[in-house]
DNA sequence: GTCTATAGTCCGATAGAC
DNA sequence: GTCTATCGGACTATAGAC
């Protein structure tokens, strides 16, 4: 057994003191803070202190290293996601949801994983942010896998809500959020840093309360009682 | 002389088939496909039609390089950013400008340059989307030198348009803001072909379009009879 | 200003001992 | 499963001829 990133090793290993489960955890920091082609094995396994040559034995190639770890993030993320939007939906009375509530439950795992300054999750958000403006090759196949779904999902649950909305204005618009998303998941520890102190000063969770209310607004643009 | 790359050389050598404008010109493309990291000089050089020493010769490094080319693009899109806000401003008879008005000074530069399929501005906004999840040291060096003062005259408009929004409010939007515009920019080609010949088909100045609207209805997200 | 040739460094991957 | 040692190739940058 040569290659070991397949299905079953997904979450088996997660005691953070194996040679696996170190070299991912370094490697999501330096993903985020490099991209795939700035990041070096060497100096991932060095800072991970692991040998060089465990890359290449635990997961097969520098390219399904990074494949592992985004399944391994996203696979849980979306899950809590469809969670949340299926509970909110058991108990609306098969009314359609509040355009609040759906961005919730598409924001609030990602933001959960944002909150406190430890823990492995805390470079995901911008490892993911990163990737969308990697080489296209390498992020639609993982978009294709994992994000597919639950994007649809989500765009239904919308077009519920705001059925006058045409299909193409959904697109764009949900479009134009994704990137909102992503500006604040690439950019989030800088931005909270620089409003440190500041008289307005705001956590985390706040300003993601603020792009959700940003985001249903336009949602609703040029739109008139609609979106509850 | 051997380093070429000061301002005096701004816009001095736009002829196409200088080695320099060679250069810069297919730069553009491989860095917003591949990233600074991931682009070559060899790749660069060999399919420019230029010797492989000349990079250096007229740019000193990769990096710099870079530098020139986002400023040489940057400077005059900012400027007709700043003369439309100007010019907007000067027929208001002194009353704040409508939010959509100073969108349009902000965005309609940046549509201009998407806009047809050839031309050498077309990788330009790519690279400017790509930019932003690149190194922090390396863009905001730039951000500093090139971006600051366009992007506090906006903001500055947007205030007096907006008095009740709080100074950490309006920063806030205009980050998201930023996001938003950015996933546009970085996925604008991707997405007019997914949207191609399907009923509710655009053009990219239709996207813009809508995004001025997303964003103006953002910015006015929790406020009542506000923003024009 | 353009070229060839190459220095010097780093890279991902792997063979093979243990 | 972890290690050393190394292969083969890519890279940026530069020296020096023309």
């Amino acid at each position: 057994m040569y290659k070991t990133n397949d299905l079953n090793h997904r979450f088996v290993d997660m005691d953070a003191s194996t040679t696996r489960t170190r070299i991912l955890h370094v490697a999501e920091r330096h993903y985020a803070d490099r991209g795939f082609d700035g990041m070096s094995m060497r100096a991932l396994t060095s800072e991970a202190g692991v040998n060089l040559a465990a890359v290449n034995y635990h997961f097969g190639s520098k390219k399904e290293l990074l494949y592992s770890i985004f399944r391994e993030r996203i696979v849980p993320m979306n899950a809590e996601r469809l969670e949340l939007l299926r509970k909110a939906a058991a108990n609306s009375d098969g009314k359609p949801l509040a355009l609040e509530v759906i961005f919730d439950a598409f924001l609030i795992p990602m933001a959960r994983r944002a909150t406190g300054s430890e823990g492995p999750d805390i470079h995901f958000l911008r490892m993911v942010g990163r990737s969308l403006a990697e080489e296209p090759d390498f992020w639609q196949r993982l978009y294709a896998e994992e994000f597919k779904g639950t994007v649809e999902t989500f765009r239904q649950a919308i077009h519920r809500t705001m059925p006058e909305l045409s299909e193409e204005e959904l697109a764009v618009r949900f479009h134009f959020s994704i990137g909102a998303m992503l500006g604040l998941l690439v950019k989030h520890q800088q931005f909270l840093k620089e409003m440190e102190g500041r008289p307005g000063n705001r956590d985390i969770a706040a300003l993601f309360q603020n792009l959700r209310d940003f985001l249903c607004a336009g949602f609703r643009a040029g739109l008139t009682n609609s979106g509850d």
